[in-house]
DNA sequence: ACGAAGCCCTGCAAGC
DNA sequence: TGCTTGCAGGGCTTCG
């Protein structure tokens, strides 16, 4: 479900909701999640204070005053997971893995079918999680930009998509924005990343950016059941030039849209717009 | 260091 | 209708 896009949309909409409660009670139904979901959770945040979220790569980071000092609560949705906002009783629905309870009665849901998702807690520094450490920059932050994807793709031969999809590389782009943007850019995924000049490294910062902040004002894709935490669908997905259109007709020049698996990974390009 | 493959898991659509 | 198969928005881990 989520790209960098639809995290920011569901961070967005679920921090009007968060900001400044007490956490009442920590509910967890699965705990086998990607990673094993801290069993002494409920002492741990009980009591607590939600003073921030942000993210960090498609991490959302909810910062917690506990009672034993501050920290924060990475959750991150996998390939499935969602989060939504429930007000009072209602009944949890299948996958619902995980709930905060706040002071006013809200509640925090994580339901995740796949349970490639996870949450974490930490009393450190966020970015020294090990999840969060080896992570490379944001690409709307400023340390993203032509030059840095032309240094760091020097002699690497594999494609240029899975070095844009490489966390190490940048962070929050997935298998839809990675081939959004290349078609944008008019680079075929599979070329090898040392091979791509710096000037279209600079055209491909400048397409990526676009891709994930137009995305973001649209509330994310919808693709089966992805909504933000205020309850709305994701619009993009009529913006989607490539991804999931494989041998229909390229909006830009007509021609027959190829498909291919590069790096595991379902890949669409124009054969005629791409190079 | 890099890159490819395996694996974690459920749901859904397509094909027989 | 019911079964099997393959594929899905991610990313850590292992192996060469």
């Amino acid at each position: 479900m989520p790209e960098l896009p639809e995290i920011e949309t569901t961070r967005r909409g679920i921090t009007p909701h968060l900001l400044g409660r007490e956490i009442a009670a920590v509910v967890v139904r699965e705990p086998r999640l990607r990673w094993p979901v801290p069993p002494d959770l409920g002492q741990r945040l009980g009591g607590g204070r939600i003073r921030s979220l942000d993210r960090r790569a498609k991490y959302l980071l909810i910062g917690v005053e506990s009672v034993s000092g501050p920290g924060t609560l990475i959750v991150h949705l996998g390939m499935s997971g969602s989060l939504s906002i429930v007000c009072g009783e209602v009944a949890p629905r299948r996958h619902d893995h995980f709930e905060l309870r706040l002071d006013d009665g809200v509640r925090l849901r994580l339901n995740d079918p796949r349970r490639f998702g996870s949450v974490h807690w930490t009393q450190a520094a966020a970015e020294s999680h090990f999840l969060l450490r080896a992570l490379g920059p944001e690409p709307l932050g400023p340390a993203f930009d032509g030059d840095y994807l032309y240094r760091r793709s020097r002699g690497r031969r594999a494609g240029v998509k899975s070095f844009i999809m490489d966390a190490g590389v940048v962070v929050g782009v997935g298998n839809i924005y990675a081939s959004e943007a290349l078609f944008r850019a008019g680079i075929r995924p599979g070329r090898p990343a040392g091979a791509v000049s710096r000037a279209r490294y600079a055209r491909l910062t400048e397409t990526l950016r676009a891709t994930l902040n137009e995305a973001i004002e649209l509330g994310g894709t919808t693709l089966r059941d992805f909504v933000g935490g205020d309850g709305r669908p994701g619009y993009f997905r009529q913006s989607l030039a490539v991804y999931g259109r494989g041998g229909e007709a390229c909006h830009a020049c007509g021609a027959s849209l190829r498909a291919a698996r590069i790096g595991q990974r379902m890949t669409v390009w124009c054969p005629r717009c791409q190079r």
